[in-house]
DNA sequence: AATCTTTGTCAAGAGTCTTGACGAAATTGC
DNA sequence: GCAATTTCGTCAAGACTCTTGACAAAGATT
């Protein structure tokens, strides 16, 4: 270990009167970032709070910068004047990175949730797993610059990297060959080259987080997220918490056999439905209709304009996809499904069958579930959104603790009600 | 609502001193449930409070009889000596009640997770609700007189209902004919003829909690328990908790389809498990063999005996049902499966094809999951035992909450080192 | 303009945890 | 055997956090 920085997040509370404390500052910060602009006295009721409490607590975050006051349009009733409050989205910064086998992504969000800024660079496969730190750090750097952020500021990093993570060290715990991270010490790694308290999770994941907390899955509790691509992996929160699994390896979908009888996989199980809806299978289906150098965009371009060769294998996966997902809303009773990955783009031609075979085959109570397709796959930076917003989520307490005293942000002129 | 009596459990903790206080106390108990018996000084070290404080808040529990203190063998160092603490068993009373088609089951344990008493009575299938609750409160009745129970002393009670159960309200949300319990409200029904906070929770997920707590399953926190009857159900316990999904519905697994050729099931779907693997199939299959009338007992009782015929259904059972299972590794990464229900009786018969099906089709890192037998599967207690295990897991506050100070109970002789 | 309602703040107080000191009870070393 | 050592449990003082009740301020209502 290169010295001696503490890479843990702080704990969020227990026992004494300073967690207590430190507890009611989250909440309060949470109400304020949910509910919008709110008066002291609203805020008291929401948390359950005496309203001298909520003044003491809010002046001590008014006094970091974390909060400021908008005499603005609170609900009209009578009685005195409302100091409404918000949070001040620009006295934090949760930094997200992403890299997946042929990029790496870079995001930078306020506490509101809202961009900053992003960045992401195209990276040579075989690029060891050194040299792409070097690349997002280059990236962080010149967004920092570019947008004359105070690198203090940033109270933490959210990393999302392939495969199963084992959670306390973020070791990316597979051998396969071609994978740059395998039996790294990432959470190390990053916490020492960035000096930020980090988290490492898997990619899909993240890109779960972000759907759930900025795209198509916001406020729902129980959440499946599907990627489409060469895999097929699903990001799981289940009751409002991301899901990991025993060893961090939940979420693999795409070797769920769905004919015992099927083709073997080079997995070891048979009919597996990523040799069906897999990038790969779509391909295989398709080239000798398009021709042997077809790729993915020329697919769902071919799709989009009427072909029905395409139309019909997309719909062919949305169908397999769906005939999964009917079981696994079953198990799971999820309340929405968000499709993302590449494939998702086909839109309609994909998702109407998905959800008619969900329809058909899921039990009665668990097919209420919606599909709808992802909101922010735009070029695959969700990964870095959902870093980014994992910090915020479940480290918000971090805002609270990290931001000095000393050195109150400006108050930022957007977001906040005139 | 007959009358005011709130049903809901109290609040867990938020925002106040006097809730600080509470979480300590209850945080205070769990570890001494769970290490066994620690003096103050070593508990104010597990729970990160000073000495000072587990002393207050030690004195407090032991004015109310829910701790103890032993003179016992404390781990040998050097220093004075230790006055070792143990939770009082006797202290409290949790209540379970598990209602299946054709039985009430009815289960008193003690703060330990020991078992106090318990009783099951066959019932007419078609016996309404109402009429239900009757014999369980009978049931209830005489345990109480016959152990010489303080009623007073019983903190809540776990109810496990069959089907989907509505959260809040405890409403089986199904409307299968012959399902004495649709739309009923049942947790204000619980409530009022018990005068007991009560949680209604599904059958399948209280086998699950008992074996979580008292089973094959103890101390893990990612569980999957398999129910395999007539139809087969999982309960999930997810880092830790009960997992229910959006409506309370997660966890039926039987309708997994297993291959989209296979034959028609009534739920809509092809080639559901159940068909393969429920005890219908397992005795359509074997009646040919063992005469019209067999039933799961003569099947099981056979292959005990060494009849192969019988041997290799249920070696099919174990084989399907565990390629079901790979899947659902790939997608949980479970840390271990536990196998209950009636044919997990088979044993090894049963259970050696199901691991090598998962160690052959699920994926390496989460085929290291535990595949092991129900512990407590013994007459179908199980949702019974469970329903007092979930009281003392999720409301360990309660015992801390509801039990007086006017009315110390006896210190147990039993379970206290000498 | 007077009254009403609700907000935000202040002072006093109660509850909870911690610190530092000290006697008590066992072990260790001579 | 006896002193030194170690750790425990408790006490008193103090610090921190929340609440209660009172009151002025700011707008709405009459």
């Amino acid at each position: 270990m290169p010295d001696g920085y503490d890479r843990r997040m702080p704990r969020t509370s227990s026992g004494s009167l300073q967690s207590l404390r430190r507890a009611n500052q989250e909440r309060l910060l949470t109400l304020l970032l949910r509910k919008g602009p709110v008066h002291r006295a609203e805020l008291a009721r929401l948390a359950d709070l005496s309203r001298t409490t909520v003044s003491t607590i809010v002046a001590d975050l008014m006094a970091r910068g974390l909060v400021v006051e908008s005499r603005g349009a609170g609900p009209g009733s009578d009685g005195r004047a409302k100091e409404t409050l918000v949070v001040n989205p620009a006295a934090a910064v949760a930094l997200g990175m992403d890299f997946t086998f042929d990029h790496v992504w870079v995001h930078l969000s306020d506490l509101g949730h809202n961009e900053i800024a992003g960045a992401g660079q195209a990276v040579d496969v075989d690029l060891g797993w050194a040299e792409r730190i070097d690349v997002a750090a280059d990236l962080l750097d010149r967004l920092i610059e570019a947008n004359g952020l105070d690198r203090a500021r940033i109270v933490g990093a959210g990393i999302g990297l392939p495969g199963p993570i084992e959670k306390s060290t973020g070791i990316v715990s597979t051998s396969l060959p071609g994978q740059p991270w395998s039996h790294v010490h990432a959470a190390d790694e990053f916490a020492q080259r960035l000096r930020l308290p980090v988290a490492i999770e898997n990619n899909t994941r993240l890109e779960a987080v972000a759907e759930s907390y900025s795209g198509a899955g916001r406020g729902v509790r129980d959440l499946l997220y599907v990627g489409l691509s060469s895999g097929i992996a699903a990001g799981l929160i289940l009751d409002g918490r991301v899901f990991r699994g025993a060893v961090g390896a939940a979420g693999e979908l795409g070797h769920t056999s769905v004919n015992v009888d099927g083709p073997a996989c080079p997995c070891g199980n048979r009919g597996c439905l990523v040799l069906h809806a897999g990038i790969p299978a779509v391909l295989a289906a398709l080239r000798p209709h398009l021709g042997a150098k077809a790729t993915v965009e020329d697919v769902l371009a071919a799709a989009a304009a009427g072909d029905r060769a395409c139309e019909g294998v997309l719909a062919d996966v949305g169908q397999m996809t769906g005939r999964v997902l009917a079981s696994l809303c079953n198990l799971l009773n999820p309340e929405r499904i968000v499709i993302g990955g590449e494939l998702a783009r086909a839109g309609e031609v994909l998702l109407e069958p998905l959800r008619t075979a969900i329809r058909r085959y899921a039990l009665t109570l668990v097919r209420e579930v919606d599909v709808v397709p992802a909101a922010l796959d735009l070029g695959a930076k969700a990964g870095a959104v959902g870093g980014a917003a994992l910090v915020l989520r479940e480290r918000l307490d971090l805002a609270a603790a990290l931001v000095d005293l000393t050195d109150p942000p400006p108050a930022s002129t957007e977001g906040v009600a005139s």
